[in-house]
DNA sequence: GATCGCGTTATGTCCGGACAATCAGACTTC
DNA sequence: GAAGTCTGATTGTCCGGACATAACGCGATC
């Protein structure tokens, strides 16, 4: 006897979607279907805590090995999309997971958000590294190094003062350049590979220089971040040290635990 | 003719190291590999930038398929110890990744740096969920949860102040093992998964209240987490809303660019 | 009626092979 | 001498199969 039990026969399971793959197509067919699988869950198609079907019969129904189907849910278990247990199945994550942390610059995040981010560059020139910068580049101290200075607006209204040591040499960006879009942008149109970054965020009182710029009284919390950023080479690109105003903004991110 | 031109000759590459896999351990062989090759990162056998010799032929060395190997190498590109390139190699990267970010308690971390912490337990009740508190975690409002304040400490002195909100009737934990340990070894010790985490990190000026607590003057900079957790079901396990003496402490992180 | 054992079902691991895409360096050509 | 071209090396993708292992539900047993 068929009864509609529990949510499979309601919300919809993946044996009633419609998946399918191109083979003439240069993208993978793992990543086809790992989009399809992705944009059907988002779009609420797979319900949250509903079962994936099993594999080797997706793979069948798709005319795919169960290798790349594996390959395909791998990649979603790793964005925290999907569980997989042993014996019961896959299942979809019922959390509303986003993203679990980008190596993005706060222009982007603020265009993301439609805050209509602006930058006001307050310096920028080649002077050679202080003790500090040098030791988070890892160059000699006193080579050079360029030092860029930025006010970030949101709506028009200072949102962080932003300070950036780079490496000379490493790329031509001009000031110009900077006035529109953010730093992670150029440095990847550059043709530079981001790698990995190490980030220290605490908090201290503003000083009077910094909360004039930041139209905050003197003394205001200001939410501090330091990042060193990587290549994929090991070598270091950028050094960051920003204040954010601490009544206008707050980082927030997803993260995952891994299994 | 064969000369040593360049690196693989002198710093170790991975043809003169000795990796073997013992068939009869239940540990999986790609992870057998996978340990040991990072284990030898780490130690310094593998040089960074170096290369780790081709696939196939590693693969036949140990006895293995390619496939095997190839996953072990996998999960190490996950968490950012190696860099593949296509036509080129497997190579070690250079920088000092540690940990892309764990989901762990301040009590751990406190502990691993060896700070010798404390944990006084200020308040501890079944109370109604609040509408904030409610909505974080799921449940109805007025709903039955347990509050639970707390202050950590360091070497005797104040650090956070933590306030944590969990669902009734998801684990027994007494009012004493909280003195003892953090609470996220407690939930796992309970048989509960962590999964994933929502955090948003922010900073503000000390109420009278809080300075009193922490030791701090009033009006001093904390810095402030509000962080939900899920276990594998979605659900949500835990709410905290935590100030930290912004002049005793800072959160470091790595982070890891998704290729 | 409660407990134990067993089979079903699904993912986890592993194999061996095949072809394609890309990178670096050597070679050729202008 | 500089530019483009070819070639070898190496990873990327994909296949089809095999057995192991864990979880759940069912029945049989006590």
């Amino acid at each position: 006897m068929v009864k509609q039990g529990d949510s499979a026969g309601t919300s919809g399971s993946s044996a009633t979607l419609q998946f399918s793959v191109d083979r003439g197509s240069p993208v993978p067919l793992y990543f086809q279907l790992a989009q399809q699988l992705e944009a059907a869950i988002e779009q609420g198609k797979l319900a949250p805590g509903s079962l994936l079907g099993n594999e080797i019969e997706l793979a069948g129904r798709l005319g795919l090995s169960r290798p790349t189907v594996r390959q395909a849910i791998q990649s979603l278990v790793d964005k925290g999309l999907l569980v997989r247990r042993r014996g019961v199945g896959t299942q979809v994550v019922h959390s509303q997971v986003k993203r679990p942390l980008e190596l993005s610059s706060l222009y982007d995040d603020l265009e993301a958000a439609g805050q209509q981010p602006a930058t006001r560059v307050l310096h920028y020139a080649v002077e050679p590294a202080t003790a500090t910068v040098a030791a988070a580049l890892g160059v000699p101290e006193g080579s050079d190094v360029l030092f860029v200075e930025r006010l970030r607006l949101a709506h028009g209204e200072p949102m962080a003062h932003l300070r950036n040591h780079l490496p000379s040499g490493l790329l031509t960006l001009g000031s110009a350049e900077l006035e529109r879009t953010g730093l992670y942008r150029l440095l990847r149109g550059a043709g530079i590979t981001l790698h990995s970054a190490r980030q220290t965020v605490g908090a201290r009182a503003a000083t009077a220089e910094e909360a004039a710029q930041l139209a905050e009284p003197q003394g205001a919390p200001l939410l501090t971040m330091e990042r060193t950023t990587f290549d994929d080479t090991g070598r270091a690109i950028e050094f960051g040290s920003h204040v954010y105003r601490a009544s206008r903004y707050a980082f927030e991110f997803q993260l995952l635990v891994r299994p």
